[in-house]
DNA sequence: ATCATCTTCTATGTATACATTGGGATGAAA
DNA sequence: TTTCATCCCAATGTATACATAGAAGATGAT
């Protein structure tokens, strides 16, 4: 057979060169071209088509009329319909999770995830890396709490969208943000959510998970209006024009 | 360059095989190897990989861990939830339209979309086949009314899968519906859903797609319990497994 | 008999040569 | 100058030979 997919040309051209379109190295809605990205990465054509391919079913990459692929480029509006739809789609598993009744153990696992999260504050300080990596697990949680293989797979979707994640615009290192008073109202929403979908109240749940995805939005407006510096690009965030 | 995608072995492999997997000519879960099917085919494993790529990208074939893949299977309630997510989606390019306001131009195609498909009741009878058309336009439609790329993508993405489309269950030849009654119901929905948008009442019309999306899964309903005679398979039909 | 290791074979990964097509450049004629 | 036809080339499509890894089976020792 083969790799599961690790070690392979094709595996490390695909990280490659997401990472190299995602600073921005190249342009927004620049044409790619098999040979001479196959030259700078020193393999052949075969496992760049390949990741080609990956790209365009990660939506990174737009697949051109005549053939051949071109870097995605993104409206304001459309990173604010991705966000809109990850809302949507955490909601959806939310309101499912409640109204079939969730996994027991899955919901103690996102309770305890709360409850970690409770320890990333401290009087006015956050622990935003910390805070960042706990939110994702909570999100994650979140899509398979309803045990449906069809919703999971679909947040991961939306989700590969790095601006539409729900860690997008909280990057380790970030300080940009006026005041950490959004994470404590963030957390709110975590421990309310939880507390919908175990109370079974899917239309709240839904509701909850709806508003939640719009504190991404929020963020993305901030990170747009303002002339915010970063220790690093957003990830991204080149891709975004106008 | 080449082709736009038409006339390519690749693409003829894509038709091929989504044909021959959708009527469940290959056994469901049933592994698909490069070399015999390339064979089977008469062109070479380079475009058979390229096709089962695709493949993959639409749901109907699962990557396997090692490498390779394999016919997808579905449970019920992954057809029930593919469903179910059109509906949630649907409702969501409802609401958008309703909310920021639909271009009246796509609105007003939509409205005579409406009447056209009152033509094709005449008394106790109904033309599916022209229904079924008119009803796939109507649904297509919407899912551009709100101007949203990213929300019109994902609902051309979900609905690939062949039982979660609006025309699933709705066969040219379908003739085993007890009662012409559920066309007509699902007519009134169209109906009240434009006039939900044009009023700009955004929660009604993301309820009423939702609950126009269950018309499907009663049909799916349907054709699972009683043991129905097709004139010819439902197309993804046979990958329901259980 | 059981386990470990080695071999072998199979299926995918990769490189590369060749095919093909579409577009752009080039040139001639109006 | 404009327009049309032709040619050429660049980029992707395709075939195929070879590489490689993983699994299954064979072989051997204990």
């Amino acid at each position: 057979m083969s790799k599961a997919g690790a070690n392979t040309h094709a595996t490390r051209a695909l990280v490659e060169l997401r990472e190299r379109i995602l600073t921005g190295e190249f342009g927004v809605g620049m044409r790619l071209y098999e040979v001479p990205v196959a030259e700078q990465l020193k393999i052949s054509r075969t496992p760049v088509r390949d990741a080609f391919g990956r790209l365009a079913e990660e939506g990174l990459l737009d697949r051109l009329p005549g053939g051949g692929y071109a870097v995605r480029t993104f409206s304001v509006e459309d990173v604010i319909d991705a966000i809109e739809l990850r809302g949507v789609l955490e909601g959806m598993a939310a309101r499912l999770a409640a109204e079939r009744g969730p996994d027991p153990h899955k919901l103690e696992t996102m309770q305890k995830i709360v409850i970690a999260i409770d320890g990333c504050f401290s009087g006015e300080d956050v622990n935003i890396g910390r805070y960042s990596e706990l939110n994702s697990d909570f999100h994650e949680a979140l899509a398979g709490l309803a045990g449906s293989r069809t919703i999971q797979r679909e947040i991961e979707r939306a989700t590969k969208l790095p601006f539409a994640s729900p860690a997008a615009f909280l990057p380790e290192n970030a300080r940009y943000f006026p005041q950490t008073h959004s994470f404590r109202s963030a957390q709110e929403q975590h421990r309310a959510l939880v507390v919908a979908i175990e109370a079974r109240e899917g239309t709240r749940a839904d509701a909850i998970a709806r508003e939640h995805a719009r504190i991404a939005r929020h963020n993305l407006e901030y990170v747009l209006g303002e002339d915010v510096n970063f220790d690093q690009p957003l990830p991204g965030l080149a891709l975004i024009v106008n």
